[in-house]
DNA sequence: CTCGCTCTTGACATGAATGTACATTAACCC
DNA sequence: GGGTTAATGTACATTCATGTCAAGAGCGAG
């Protein structure tokens, strides 16, 4: 029952495959998720995949199952934070954005790449859209906006930023940071404090001074 | 010189291919538009197909061109109509969210998907992108914004819309069309005039009445 | 030291795709 | 109607992927 007791010893593992594959998946796509390049990556025989994983489609279902624990899970969880204001609430959820423990967007993107050619991960990918927007629509009512509102600033909110992973862009991370402020503005409504904002500044490491010309 | 004079009485032809490769395309991804499948969809032989195309990289370039032409191009043409007001001019670039004419969202979707596989292909989205962002950004800052506001609300104008098809939603026009002024006032900061929307909503043949109800 | 478990490999069978060479058919033009 | 051109089809060579199988290598326990 114990998963092999030396681990180490030996080349190949489980973990090691899949964690090519992860790399092949962010790298180029599904498409060259692919046994014979894997093993080349490895240093080790194209057959002996077939120890660890039954074919190709596990390996496959193994990277869903990856990513579905990981995303998801945050975003709901950053939005029921404890926050005072909505915009300190809205900096919460801002944490993902910014943080690629919270929130792999490279993962991201290229799972929803996939979706195009595969119904299934269509599927998986359609229920978790509805689990964060809810997550985020029930964080605007919190703080007192009606249901029809509350849906729509939630999608702004969400829909913004699986936009940007769409973009690919590789933009300093700087120059994202000068936009949060009038991003709180417009997605919440309302300006957000400097304390606020320095407290999020903070935690992310940046310094609002350093960039402060112009 | 002339592209074949008669057209009609072949079966096959350079359109007709470049067709089923759009079809296969936007149903499945680039990985998917393969010469073999779509010879049996057209009911050709596979050979056939190089008499119209050098090879398969010829093909795909075909279809990048067909999207340069067709998506760009309307997003800036409509961030500069005319417009009274913010909100109308807003109304004005959601033509193209809801006229596949203006805009061909599956085939946005699936060269954004294919970007992942080709660096090439990535630099055209990120040309696109940019160029489709500025024309945005200038549309606000003709209202009044300013430059960094402009950009911002530019780019959630811009990004929400790019989610959007990212998500690969299949809502109806109704639902879609009631979030309507919910959006323009958050991406405008001001609540459009209900003439302004009744215009917005007989060009794309909508009746608000009949779905009244809540 | 040798047995057995875990992992690795090379050889084989197969299939799907690409592209080339060459022959063939159908329309059209004089 | 016979030759030219446009379009198609058949046959072949190649490449790259998948998956199975049986044999082998390294290591730990007895």
């Amino acid at each position: 029952m114990e998963q092999s007791v030396h681990d180490g010893g030996w080349r190949g593992s489980q973990e090691g495959w899949l964690e090519a594959a992860y790399d092949a998946l962010l790298e180029s796509g599904v498409a060259s998720v692919k046994i014979l390049p894997l093993a080349k990556k490895l240093g080790l025989s194209r057959t002996s995949f077939y120890w660890f994983f039954k074919d190709r489609e596990e390996l496959l279902a193994a990277l869903v199952a990856k990513w579905r624990e990981k995303n998801t899970g945050n975003i709901v969880k950053q939005s029921q934070a404890y926050a005072e204001t909505l915009a300190e609430a809205m900096l919460n959820v801002f944490d993902c954005w910014l943080n690629a423990d919270l929130f792999d967007a490279k993962f991201e993107f290229a799972i929803r790449s996939w979706a195009l050619s595969s119904p299934e991960i269509l599927g998986e990918i359609q229920r978790a859209d509805q689990v964060r927007l809810e997550a985020l629509k029930r964080m605007f009512v919190h703080f007192g906006y009606s249901e029809p509102t509350a849906d729509a600033r939630a999608r702004t909110t969400y829909l913004v930023q699986i936009g940007y992973i769409s973009m690919q862009s590789k933009e300093d991370i700087a120059i994202r940071m000068k936009r949060i402020p009038e991003y709180i503005a417009i997605y919440t409504g309302q300006i957000p404090q400097q304390r606020e904002l320095d407290r999020f500044f903070s935690r992310h490491g940046y310094k609002p001074d350093e960039g402060r010309d112009k």
